[in-house]
DNA sequence: GAAGTGGATATACC
DNA sequence: ACTGGTATATCCACTTC
């Protein structure tokens, strides 16, 4: 039988001791289709210099007795090949050891004690992963494929009887399509309970949404009658309906929002308690959940067959550092992608829900299933593209974070180098890494406060990722000693050497950059989704890269490409600066890859022109690129002193735009009031060129104040608690509303996210603390904190630039320097 | 008990 | 634990006089 085929999930099992990948997939028809296959399974053992080939053909001889008898599997080294490879872009000698099952590899590297072997390694990828890279067979390709239809032959222990699918093929060759489209099934869902605690309370309702599908299944009854509702007799029917519906819609991927952490454990608990098997798998299995890891990290929720896409966790990772959102609240990342937000239905326990209410609860819970369905469709293609350029399959890819992305990346695409992997590090050298200390990183030039005319700024295009390339930067390409053609530079006070010769990762990072290049230009030329998320993909790749080497988790670790990345950025963007203030600019701040200097007498086209001059000189693959022109710039000082802060700035170009960094304006745990007052004081300046109409917008503002004219929401503090509470050493504001909000239980939001505000106490109380008040608290606010606390900090030194003490106004004294306004 | 300082904590920039 | 380092600012905790 031929077909075209295209892998969403992989999964494997045994049978008579090997090793067998079960790929779960669609066809054109959109049939469900399970593909079988194998693949041979071996590792690698490199061997060490110099060894002579009798040496060599005893050392494979006894290899190839190797037998183990693991838990009754029996695995042996099944065959021995002797190939010329790379290790860490060095030629060397190598054994391919085939061996039986995948998950003895490691019981046979452990075996493999000779002298003349010096690395062992490819045997901890997993076997999906292995599978994929040996097969070419990658996730969300189409793919024409050939095999024989198993039709409850009986083979494999009859794998593919009561398997949810069409067809189940037994693979004989495949190969790689044209990118055509592929539109996936999708089921969104969300569950409504009592108690937030994990199984503690009752499942009240679950909603469902796929297309041209709605529904609520609960217990509960409706006031009106809504055609979306359906009633069952009690919870463990909802958990039957559900498993009901799931499985009737047979959906390509089951979607929630932090349903990993919430939804799936919930329903999976409940469902153990209630005895009522949760049979979601295409296999009728169960959820299974893994720990990602030890202490708080989030585990994972894997149904068979099925994939669970955990949208939190995918935005997280891919988007959150490109995000308006302060959080990553359905609400919020909603609003900011669909345009659509939740519906009001205030949280309270069943027992306190009037008969009226339940209708607008399950139309709330609705809702949020239609904003998942919505959110997956905006993320799908960037979903796909990620998967894609990863290979991996998307269960992993929409959960991991980029160090993992990039590590997979680079795991795929070792054959072209003909690279031998690196093993992941161990406990011992995880922690050993983690003691190093910190390497000196990037460069923020110290600006001199004030507000200024025409700014340009000039940025590096991926600068870490560019300086990578240029230099060969890169654990492969670190030279032992002092070496004469090879890019050196001084660390913690020592030279150390890169090689010139290629080395696999700043080659593989080179295509990386060249393809976003790419992407980019098409997109620019002929937009789509698809383009832009694999030019997103890529962009993400290149600046993650660096990061990478320097990270302790990392399988191509290395502390000195890191440090070395970090140093020649610095010393290259030092002399950027200098050139363009001998060019008769004036560098006025940097940050890391980006110049802000003003440009005088000159126009914008002798600045560009120049730019064009500057890239020909840099060199390798480096690249300056105009991020903008802006009419005026604010820098000011520190709070403390009088010398300019870093991070910290404001422009605004001819249009208006204004682009503010660092400020309390940006920062969500200020009040709305100090920031909206401080986000209109930097525009009135910035527009004007003066502090007049400024001034005078402040003097209302404190007025308003004083009077207590200012609504309660405006005066909100919200602070994210980081830890559990009995965590914290110093128990500051928002700790204490934490612990008040736990007395009164008020349930704390999935993104800890602590609101209060600073309230006027009866006696005089000298910490902060003791004034927290909740936002259900009775209580006006302080009008001492919020002048002195709030506004005072968040205007005070933009002020100044003018010379204007602007403490007089907020604390209400007479004015001495000004006149009047 | 005020004043000064360092640590803990949160958040932003690139 | 799940990319890195640099920086600001607040408030508490502690020391000193």
């Amino acid at each position: 039988m031929k077909i075209d085929f295209i892998p969403i999930d992989y999964d494997y099992f045994d049978f008579e001791d090997r090793n067998y990948i079960r790929i779960i997939g669609r066809d054109k028809r959109g049939r469900r289709v399970c593909v079988i296959d194998s693949c041979p399974v071996y590792l690698w053992a490199v061997l060490i210099d110099g060894l002579k080939e009798s040496k060599i053909k005893g050392l494979v001889e006894n290899i190839e007795n190797i037998r183990l008898n693991i838990k009754g599997r029996h695995t042996k080294v099944e065959k021995v090949e002797l190939r010329e490879k790379n290790f860490l872009s060095k030629r060397v000698k190598a054994l391919k050891i085939f061996a039986t099952n995948y998950k003895d590899l490691h019981d046979i590297a452990d075996k493999l004690d000779f002298p003349e072997i010096q690395n062992r390694r490819g045997y901890d990828l997993g076997f999906i992963t292995h599978y994929i890279i040996e097969k070419k067979f990658s996730p969300l390709q189409w793919h024409e494929i050939e095999g024989n239809v198993l039709d409850g032959s009986g083979e494999f222990g009859g794998i593919d009887k009561g398997l949810q699918v069409d067809i189940c093929i037994k693979l004989q060759s495949h190969k790689k399509l044209e990118a055509s489209v592929f539109t996936p099934k999708v089921l969104a869902y969300d569950i409504e309970v009592d108690e937030l605690k994990i199984g503690e309370g009752e499942i009240l309702m679950v909603s469902l949404v796929s297309e041209n599908f709605k529904k609520v299944i609960t217990w509960k009854k409706p006031n009106k009658k809504l055609d979306f509702v359906e009633i069952v007799k009690d919870e463990a029917e909802l958990l039957k309906k559900f498993v009901h519906h799931v499985r009737e819609i047979s959906p390509d991927f089951l979607v929630g929002y932090f349903s990993d952490g919430f939804d799936l454990p919930y329903l999976k608990t409940r469902a153990t308690k209630l005895e009522i098997p949760l049979a979601l798998g295409l296999d009728d299995s169960q959820p299974r959940f893994f720990r990602a890891g030890a202490g708080r990290s989030l585990g994972t929720g894997k149904i068979s067959g099925i994939v669970h896409v955990d949208l939190m966790r995918f935005i997280q990772t891919a988007y959150s550092q490109y995000m308006q959102s302060e959080t990553l609240s359905l609400n919020e990342v909603s609003k900011e992608f669909l345009g659509d937000t939740k519906k009001d239905f205030k949280f309270k326990h069943s027992s306190k829900i009037k008969k009226e209410e339940w209708d607008s609860y399950f139309e709330y819970n609705l809702h949020d299933s239609v904003l998942a369905y919505g959110l997956f469709q905006k993320f799908w293609s960037d979903m796909l593209e990620f998967t894609r350029v990863m290979q991996e399959p998307v269960f992993s890819v929409t959960r991991n974070g980029m160090g993992s992305n990039v590590e997979d990346y680079i795991i795929h695409n070792l054959s072209k180098f003909n690279e031998i992997p690196e093993k992941r590090p161990t406990y011992d050298e995880i922690s050993e890494r983690r003691r190093k200390e910190k390497y000196e990183g990037a460069f923020v030039f110290e600006p001199i406060p004030g507000l200024y005319e025409d700014v340009a700024i000039f940025d590096f295009t991926s600068n870490y990722g560019t300086t990578i390339v240029t230099y060969n930067l890169s654990k492969s390409t670190l030279l032992k000693e002092k070496a004469k053609d090879a890019h050196h530079i001084e660390i913690e006070g020592k030279d150390v050497y890169f090689s010139k010769e290629p080395g696999f990762f700043p080659e593989m990072l080179r295509e990386i950059i060249e393809k976003r290049k790419k992407y980019k230009q098409e997109l620019k030329e002929k937009p789509d989704v698809i383009k832009q998320a694999r030019s997103n993909a890529f962009k993400l790749l290149a600046n993650a890269a660096y990061g990478y080497q320097g990270f302790f988790g990392a399988r191509y670790y290395c502390r000195e490409a890191a440090a070395a990345t970090a140093a020649f950025a610095k010393k290259m963007i030092k002399e950027v600066i200098e050139k363009i203030n001998l060019q008769g600019f004036k560098v006025i701040y940097s940050d890391t890859d980006s110049i802000a200097f003003l440009i005088k007498d000159k126009s914008e086209k002798e600045t560009l022109k120049f730019l064009e001059q500057l890239n020909k000189e840099l060199p390798g693959i480096m690249e300056l690129e105009l991020e903008g022109f802006f009419t005026r710039g604010l820098w000011v000082t520190r709070r403390t002193g009088t010398i300019g802060a870093k991070k910290k700035y404001a422009l605004v170009d001819k249009a208006g735009r204004l682009k503010i960094r660092g400020f309390e304006t940006v920062r969500r745990d200020w009040c709305h009031l100090a920031r909206e007052l401080q986000n209109k004081i930097i525009r009135l300046v910035l527009e004007d060129g003066n502090e007049i109409r400024a001034l005078q917008y402040l003097k209302g503002v404190v007025k308003k104040v004083k009077k207590r004219e200012i609504s309660k929401e405006e005066i909100m503090i919200r602070t994210m608690l980081q830890k559990p509470i009995e965590e914290y050493k110093a128990i500051s504001p928002h700790v204490i509303a934490a612990k008040k909000m736990r007395e009164l239980n008020i349930p704390v939001s999935g993104a800890n996210m602590i609101e209060y505000f600073i309230a006027e106490t009866r006696e005089k109380k000298s910490l902060v603390r003791e004034k927290v008040k909740l936002p259900e608290e009775k209580g006006e606010y302080n009008i001492e904190y919020y002048l002195s606390r709030q506004i005072l900090p968040a205007v005070e030194n933009i002020f100044q630039v003018f010379n204007i003490n602007v403490t007089e106004i907020t604390e209400g004294k007479r004015q001495t320097k000004l006149g009047d306004f």
